[in-house]
DNA sequence: CACGAAGGTGAGGTCATCCTCAAGTTCATA
DNA sequence: TATGAACTTGAGGATGACCTCACCTTCGTG
């Protein structure tokens, strides 16, 4: 694969020559070791593998965060395909469900990706657009699912949250046994959501607001008021 | 909360008395601070608030699973007490989704569990007995759902591990924004497991014998030969 | 070509954790 | 109470990752 060429999207100020090849090394180095191992190597193997010095990983990402955005930059835009080819199928629920295999897929195939769906890194402010986007044909694939008739009425859109997270951990314990058992959690996941499944849900969906609050990047202080539990709640209480 | 003065089991030979009391000290302590900091805080904090040195800490636990063993070890006594009320259940759905619903309620409650829960940890040899009985017990609770017609036939007793990891990441996720959220992760999922939702699944459950390597504590090395996908298969067949 | 700004470099300071071990202390037995 | 084995202690070496910055190199423009 040749170093990607791909320019930083409204730069400021263009690179040098030699600053935008050393960006697109990086980022091709940094794609392959996230893609094995996770976001969480050593940045100095990074610019290793890059053939850089560390210095100079610094200078083009003050953090890694801005890395990892580089890096999964592209994943967004992936989506919105997945998204927009799953709006063109005519089964409205052969459409959603084809949209989460191909979401799931990809954290199959990417550990770097895995984590940074399930840790909900990567929200940087300038793809706000594209995450619109998503959300609005996620919305709409949910919406065409119900009315026909094969989506259960109480399933938000929030809890596809539940498939990344729950997917993300599957891939994660067993993508080295058995690298194709993430299929059968999401079809397991799939057939919850079906219409003929529905019992009643003990709790509401987790609230958009905490939506945001729910996959921080990290932040080690901000421990203070922990939310109280809103209601005491009978016990024990999963279904009817 | 008093420290507590249980012995070990089968003690080879039993411990000098201050000896002993560190060691409940130390588990108290660790036990705490597992619970809100998940089980990878540093030990030297653990020793800090137990009030004993860092030396003694590793005279009693040489190794960190040794104390998450010692500091989890009546959790599966817990759980087989579980999997024994919900099998007193007449109803056999009832008493399956109370048992899955109590395990996950541990999770929720105790970040240090959470992480044991998710990642395979203390599967310590010489709990091996309870380990076998929780195992009998939820085939039991499986099959009898099954006869009952409440569950789909085609779940496997390995197929549970999905709920503990996905609520694993649903509570890591919210446990400090919608701290009952997890319910409703749950809920979708015991759906899924019903009898009236069952579609056919695409994949085969994880066999038993790759279940103990789908759980590693922590092993850095191995990485030689990663397990090839067995079978090329089809694109994208979730569900049909 | 020459010059200044942009960029590259990597040794080394910082930090957090792990784990050891030689020396001192306490327990339990006679 | 005396003695040795069991136990405790905590300074400190080892590790690994993070990030900086003073100095050098390269680019690109005039």
């Amino acid at each position: 694969m040749p170093p990607s060429t791909s320019t930083p999207r409204s730069a400021p100020r263009p690179l040098r020559s030699d600053a935008a090849r050393n960006r697109g090394l990086l980022i091709d180095a940094a794609r392959e070791l996230f893609a094995d191992r996770g976001v969480d190597v050593a940045l100095e193997e990074v610019a290793r593998r890059a053939g850089v010095s560390i210095g100079t990983l610094y200078n083009r990402f003050p953090t890694r965060p801005a890395l990892i955005e580089a890096v999964f930059a592209d994943r967004l835009e992936k989506i919105a395909g997945f998204a927009m080819r799953a709006l063109a199928d005519p089964d409205p629920w052969r459409g959603f469900a084809d949209y989460l295999f191909d979401v799931c897929e990809l954290q199959a195939k990417d550990r770097g990706f895995n984590d940074v769906a399930a840790r909900g890194l990567a929200d940087s402010p300038e793809n706000q657009g594209l995450r619109r986007q998503i959300g609005d044909a996620m919305t709409q694939l949910i919406e065409r699912a119900k009315r026909a008739g094969a989506m259960r009425a109480d399933l938000a859109i929030e809890d596809l949250a539940f498939v990344v997270w729950g997917i993300s951990q599957t891939v994660e314990r067993t993508a080295a046994v058995a690298p194709r058992l993430w299929r059968r959690h999401l079809a397991l996941m799939l057939d919850g959501f079906r219409a003929d499944a529905a019992h009643p849900l003990p709790e509401p969906p987790l609230p958009p607001e905490a939506a945001h609050a729910a996959a921080p990047g990290c932040d080690p202080a901000a421990d203070s008021d922990s939310v109280p539990d809103p209601s005491p709640g009978p016990g024990r209480q999963t279904t009817n």
